[in-house]
DNA sequence: GGCTCAGTCACTCG
DNA sequence: TCACGAGTGACTGAGCC
């Protein structure tokens, strides 16, 4: 505390050393509002603390639609009063006030515990919690802690030569545009696109015209104009996403990016990472190839990366018992390709290049509860043609079409799915009225348990190579 | 006039 | 009119001081 007059303090190290030494001594483990952050705190002043009960990650399960609150909004799930939040202008107040409030926040977290719990237990979600993430909470923080390293002056290096390609091309597009102006911003560009040069827009958006991707792709035909455009943004996202923030971002004693797993940030029961986002680095293209080549390894280490192949699809031939979509993995057959034999009557050896790209385009489609009307927008179709294809699909593979049926069926019945794990989504959306929000429900609900159990297994592998 | 904030659009990844 | 799940940056308009 330090405000005018404040008492004389315990010194923080000295107290976390004492507390940390207290816990070890007596085996005690610490009951938290927010395990992985409070591990952190510990680790950070060289005590290891272990869970006992972690609110946080205990509340992800039971509503991970919801999750990622505050203490005081994830009590008023469970009591029927509010402890008060932290502002983080603890350090002006006065000891005695912070105290009360520290002390409520235990008060909740202790009276949330017991019938928390219980709920995991009643769920039979506490397997999963207690062997799962629990566990998990501490590897994250540790990976947390341990961050990565990366190449300051590599991404510098990168980001010189992104700048004289981004001025480059706007010059280009300047040059034909007859005008300068902001290609970052939509209605400027649409402005030039469809009103100077005369394009003919495809697709509305709910302020103006679309200059998306697909769009300008398709515009491209038409003009010179779209692809620099194209060009122009791919460098501008890689830059001004990656190459310029990244090395800024980097701690500075040891240059290295510490990313936030969150826990509670998605409702499928996969991580997220933010701030910065390390999930989304680049890798599809060259230059994106660049950003990945700055990411290094400490002294006398590599990186080894170990990754589940189709996990998605595989978890699918598992939960719907296909015959033939189990076979095609169990024979480690390309399954992109032998989805293509199957739905075009071929051997495997006449599938055209085109025919795997739609094919994967429908395993994809699949995944996320296909509709004729979205897989048309991804690969050259009409809906109708879509249609048909999906139809086709499930002539070939019956035990998808049946597993979907059912889990359909399912969540309508009982208002949720689960994964193989148990862990839950509820889906109160499945019985709008509104078509447009129970067909997105329908479709989340036929991917959950896929995308679910998807995460079960990566980080029930994640806690087994930890331990 | 300058600032913050939220919504929109676009694009990165699995 | 929507593919499933995320996060970030730039722009833009609204509200505030």
């Amino acid at each position: 505390h330090l405000y005018l007059g404040a008492p004389q303090q315990l010194e923080e190290n000295l107290l976390i050393s004492q507390i940390g030494d207290f816990l070890g001594k007596n085996d005690l483990s610490v009951d938290s509002y927010d395990f992985k952050r409070v591990y952190r705190y510990f680790r950070e002043r060289g005590e290891v603390i272990s869970p006992s009960f972690d609110l946080f990650t205990a509340d992800y399960l039971l509503s991970p639609s919801s999750a990622g609150g505050s203490l005081a909004e994830i009590a008023g799930r469970y009591l029927d009063w509010l402890p008060p939040e932290y502002t983080g202008k603890e350090s002006e107040e006065e000891v005695e006030k912070i105290s009360m409030m520290a002390s409520s926040r235990v008060a909740a977290i202790m009276e949330m515990k017991d019938s928390m719990e219980e709920r995991l237990k009643v769920e039979e979600l506490l397997d999963l919690y207690l062997e799962i993430e629990r566990p998990m909470a501490k590897i994250l923080a540790e990976m947390e802690l341990e961050g990565i390293g990366i190449d300051i002056e590599g991404f510098e290096e990168t980001a010189r030569a992104f700048r004289k390609e981004l001025r480059k091309i706007e010059e280009k597009i300047f040059s034909i545009a007859g005008t300068n102006f902001n290609i970052n911003s939509p209605a400027q560009l649409s402005e030039i696109l469809f009103e100077k040069r005369g394009l003919k827009p495809l697709r509305k958006t709910k302020k103006g015209f679309s200059t998306a991707e697909d769009v300008l792709q398709k515009l491209s035909k038409f003009d010179p104009l779209p692809e620099h455009v194209l060009d122009y943004r791919h460098y501008q996202k890689l830059n001004s996403t990656y190459v310029e923030p990244l090395p800024k971002m980097a701690d500075n004693d040891r240059g290295r990016l510490h990313t936030s797993f969150n826990i509670a940030g998605t409702a499928t029961g996969r991580l997220s990472s933010s701030e910065p986002n390390l999930q989304n680095i680049p890798v599809r293209s060259k230059e994106g190839g660049l950003i990945r080549k700055s990411f290094i390894p400490s002294p006398n280490s590599v990186f080894l990366s170990a990754d589940y192949s189709q996990i998605d699809l595989r978890v699918l031939a598992h939960l719907s018992g296909d015959e033939g979509l189990r076979e095609s993995f169990i024979k480690g057959e390309d399954i992109h390709r032998a989805t293509a034999a199957r739905v075009f009557d071929l051997d495997e050896k006449e599938v055209t290049d085109e025919m795997r790209k739609r094919a994967k385009a429908v395993n994809f489609g699949i995944v996320y509860g296909i509709s004729g009307w979205g897989l048309s927008k991804n690969i050259d179709m009409t809906p109708k043609e879509s249609e048909a294809f999906i139809k086709k699909y499930f002539e070939r593979y019956p035990g998808i079409k049946d597993y979907m049926d059912k889990t359909l069926d399912g969540v309508k019945e009982k208002g949720y799915v689960k994964t193989i794990l148990g862990r839950t989504r509820h889906f109160p959306e499945i019985k709008s009225k509104n078509y447009v929000r129970r067909g997105l429900a329908e479709r989340a609900a036929i991917n959950t348990p896929v995308q679910g159990s998807s995460a079960d297994i990566i980080k029930k592998a994640t806690v087994e190579l930890a331990a």
